[in-house]
RNA sequence: GACCCCAUCGUCUAGAGGCCUAGGACGUCACCCUUUCACGGUGAAGACACGGGUUCGACUCCCGUUGGGGUCGCCA
């Protein structure tokens, strides 16, 4: 059995994004598995719209998902020769031949064949004329002679066998009249020479492999194994867009979206392995397998990526969780935490992260904690700190001052004593409690919030909201 | 428009002719837990696009219709 190798060959021209993403996965996975090779390669012959900035957030949108790839990344660019050597030689075997067609003529023949309701299709003018009918002064392309009669058929591992018949397929420009090469002769001379056994890419790309498949053959080179998956649609159905989550790997980094939740979702977006929903990584490497992509496409739902986050949050140990957050504590609550800050942000940790749903919320959750006196209360906070709940606070504070031992234990055992003496229910002093000490009618339990924030905040801040 | 692909709850999906009274997950709703919000637990509503075949028997196979998507560049 031969070594499986794989590839991701995105193209410089943006960010990673998320079908980016889910195909660089599904590579990963399938080369992990079967032990193989997984290569990755920067499609940069398109020179007006390639970046090294874009070339960086690939590299980076990899890595922060948890993908790595094997060897050097190889600059397609840079083997822009090769190609053209391969242009070439099917050009002597005559296999391939110049057109001297303009540009005004192509478009002169697209309008014919829209005008006709006829997809465009080159008519192969040049195709076997004579050379010496070269008009002067025009430099030609090459264009690959394809097969004109019979079909050309993918077996695909997902789709199955998809055949096109070969009137359907015109013959494409291998080589631009600047003698540089083209997309479709450049991925089959990377993907032969970089020894790619399967091609796992997006479903835009399936008629492609068949043009493809054609330059195999006529190349002498060994057609790969091609598995094309289905794109990943927006919410409503449409093609994804940015406002659906066709964002860069960094924005939902920046979401607060934890890799491991990514690399789950993602996985399940089309593929899975029964009733399986949360698969570790390791997990997924053993199972991964191309019989069990799905066919259709799939839509992108926040909803689910963000009950997967919040999965993933709670399950993440303490300490794991804190560095992960210190980004975004710094942003939500305006400072970088000290020793003794981490402490505190620590101790409601465990509660914290049972409610947030993404690393943002998960801040957000602290922001109480380094809140500066008197606190301003939220509408929602304010409709508990009436006069009537004044005045329990006032009581409470008494209650409170007189705990000697300040445990979560201990205050709750007072508060509770004091709501049986005082005949009102515990939430009717949980909730003003919480109100003044947080300015937020949601917090992690109210006698955490106590111990964390020690007596001396605390009294203070019950002292400033009773007035 | 031509070619190609797809079609199970709102969403992601299980399902390889009888195991299906169509399963799971997210979401929704109800109840329980409860100091809030979550978490957790229990339960409910919720789908085989439609029409023809094939078969003793179709979610599963075939054909058509409808709907959705992809591709039709000297971009990748």
């Amino acid at each position: 059995m031969t070594k499986i190798v794989t590839r991701f060959a995105p193209s410089p021209t943006g960010y990673l994004h998320i079908g980016g993403a889910r195909t660089a996965l599904f590579n990963w996975l399938f080369s992990r598995h079967h032990g193989g090779t997984f290569l990755l390669r920067i499609e940069d012959t398109d020179r007006e719209r390639s970046t090294e900035d874009a070339v960086q957030k690939i590299f980076q949108g990899l890595k922060w998902l948890g993908i790595d790839w094997d060897g050097e990344p190889v600059m397609q660019f840079s083997r822009m020769n090769r190609h053209a050597e391969v242009a070439h030689k099917m050009l002597a075997e005559g296999k391939a031949y110049h057109c001297y067609c303009s540009p005004e003529e192509l478009e002169e023949m697209r309008n014919k064949a829209k005008a006709e309701g006829r997809p465009m299709r080159y008519d192969g003018r040049w195709r076997d004329r004579d050379p010496k009918d070269a008009p002067a002064g025009v430099k030609p392309v090459v264009r690959f002679k394809a097969p004109q009669i019979g079909s050309t058929v993918i077996n695909d591992h997902v789709q199955g066998d998809v055949t096109f018949q070969n009137e359907q397929l015109d013959d494409l420009i291998i080589l631009r009249s600047d003698g540089t090469p083209t997309y479709n002769l450049s991925v089959v001379v990377d993907d032969h020479d970089m020894g790619v056994t399967h091609i796992i890419r997006g479903d835009d790309h399936l008629t492609n492999a068949a043009r493809q498949t054609q330059l195999y053959i006529a190349a002498g080179f060994a057609v790969p194994d091609f598995a094309h998956i289905p794109l990943i649609h927006g919410s409503d159905g449409a093609k994804l867009s940015k406002r659906h989550g066709a964002l860069g790997t960094e924005a939902y980094a920046d979401m607060g979206y934890l890799p491991a939740a990514m690399r789950n979702y993602l996985l399940r977006l089309g593929w899975s392995h029964g009733d399986e929903e949360i698969i570790s990584t390791q997990q997924a490497i053993e199972w991964f397998g191309l019989d069990h992509v799905g066919r259709s496409p799939a839509r992108f739902d926040f909803v689910k990526l963000n009950n997967l986050n919040g999965h993933y949050i709670r399950h993440t140990p303490d300490d794991e969780l804190l560095t992960a957050a210190l980004p975004f504590i710094e942003k939500k609550c305006g400072l970088q935490p000290n020793q003794a800050q981490q402490m505190q942000i620590k101790a409601i940790l465990p509660a914290a992260k049972e409610r947030a749903k993404d690393l943002n919320e998960l801040a957000e959750a602290f922001a109480f904690l380094f809140a500066v006196r008197p606190i301003a209360p939220d509408a929602a906070a304010q409709k508990h700190l009436d006069d009537a709940a004044k005045a329990r606070i006032k009581t409470m504070i008494e209650t409170l001052t007189g705990v000697s031992d300040w445990t979560a234990a201990n205050t709750e055992a007072a508060i509770r004593a004091l709501s049986e003496t005082q005949q009102v229910k515990l939430g009717q002093l949980a909730q003003p409690l919480r109100a003044a000490l947080t300015g937020k009618t949601v917090s992690p339990p109210i006698f955490d919030v106590l111990a964390v924030l020690g007596r001396e905040e605390t009294l203070a801040r019950l002292a400033d909201a009773a007035g």
